[in-house]
DNA sequence: GCAGGTGCCGTACGTCGTACCGGCCGCCGG
DNA sequence: CCGGCGGCCGGTACGACGTACGGCACCTGC
């Protein structure tokens, strides 16, 4: 496989298939499988084991159906996950906005934040170019939406968005290693570390790195493990819309 | 290959491999290879060419040397991206920190962010477990005590620098992909969208998503294409060192 | 001079994505 | 009513990949 992505060839096909531009066949009893069914069931394997487990003979299999079949419906793995991305932004919320900017920042950060929960495997997919997919022009439109009117330029609220959304991944990146790392190790993070921490102080001369011993120490004395990506998450998005509530008072206030 | 890890069985042998403990042959004319000439070489491969390109055979290959010789100085290709890794983190800049914190961080932040430019590769591979060698923990010491005096505490100093960092890191990302869809596709940013703007205009229905086209094609106008990453990286930063001015300044007027 | 160990590596296995091609079956034009 | 055709399905096979295993050559310490 060496890269999820390849040549990528033709943009074309590939719109083609998130926009989902095909007629329904007018077979009688239709085909066995669609393209909806196909991702349906990636999305439920990548969900539970993760995107390493996504093969294509796994989804195959789930489908009850020969691995190669699979191609009739999508040009390859890479489109594939590509959909699969599409497909799960289609399935956030997207409730009237209400409340001041900030709220509406707020929860749309959290919003992502559970969707990346959901679907960890997002996180290690998105590495490429955005899908350009019906629901992520759905999602940006929506969220755009959410603030456009607080004062600044448009390519600013791009920015601000983008600046959120990023946080978010972030924070989500650091919390789902956790997770997984206790799936694949067995352990819990302080099992982890304990298991770790020996061998460190063995190679680590007494004394050196004090502030790096001490903070550590302390951010994880503090948030028992488990708990400290979330706080990071918190800790962050405050920050985050402070900082962004420091140019939104500034304009209102040369206007 | 699936994962980049795996069980990762024995937290010694990785540990040892970080911190170099094994006594230099005593060979009169030491063998062909070492650690530091692998991971030196794979760095190189992985500048060059990327993740994608690295493998055991082409490490070999490059060292005029048998894949599996590979093998006799790393357990594994999880385990040697994990010695690159900390080897280009030992790499950065750490002169005496002057200015203010804001200063500070804003160093860091951008000195981060050339390490990532140098050695792209690195925002694929730092998915999984931070490393805990010897120069992260150099790095992280250095980092920390830039900013452990401005009146926050332990634990609230420690999220800070994550923060940042993991700006730095979204911001990179952002600008990586930029430029290695350009490698891999021969189109610049520019042509890339041209050539998939028609056939999304195909697709969608005029007048939806006003909102995302009006900011998406102002962003994308503003910014001339390659610059947009860049636009991103220093806005963001800017707010996120609001941010946290915010809270600082409360933390000193309550003093 | 010899035995043991260290560094090296050829071969082979299991996994992956997927190209190719041949068989199947329901529909449609004659 | 029937013959061919087009969409669907999938078996086989190829060329990557990481790496387990076992053997070979040479140096070193006795």
């Amino acid at each position: 496989m060496a890269s999820e992505r390849k040549a990528t060839a033709d943009p074309a096909r590939s719109l083609a298939l998130l926009w989902r531009t095909r007629e329904p066949t007018s077979r009688s009893a239709g085909p066995a499988l669609s393209v909806d069914r196909i991702v349906r069931v990636a999305i439920d394997i990548a969900d539970a084991e993760g995107l390493d487990a996504l093969t294509m003979r796994r989804v195959g299999e789930a489908l009850g159906v020969g691995t190669m079949s699979v191609y009739t419906y999508v040009p390859g793995k890479a489109e594939l996950v590509a959909v699969m991305i599409d497909t799960a932004y289609g399935e956030m919320p997207r409730p009237a906005v209400e409340g001041d900017w900030r709220t509406r920042l707020e929860r749309i950060a959290r919003d992502n934040l559970a969707l990346y929960q959901r679907h960890p495997w997002m996180l290690r997919a998105e590495t490429t170019r955005p899908v350009l997919g019906p629901h992520l022009m759905a999602k940006y439109d929506y969220e755009l939406s959410a603030i456009v009117d607080i004062g600044l330029t448009d390519v600013e609220v791009d920015a601000v968005l983008t600046l959120v959304l990023g946080h978010v991944k972030s924070a989500a990146r650091a919390a789902s290693e956790v997770v997984d790392l206790e799936r694949e190790t067995g352990m819990t993070d302080g099992q982890w570390w304990q298991s770790h921490a020996p061998w460190l102080e063995t190679f680590l001369k007494p004394g050196a790195y004090p502030t790096a011993s001490r903070v550590g120490t302390a951010a994880g004395q503090q948030h028992g493990a488990a708990y400290g990506p979330e706080y990071a998450f918190e800790f962050g998005l405050q920050r985050v819309l402070d900082g962004i509530s420091v140019v939104v008072a500034e304009r209102a206030a040369n206007r």
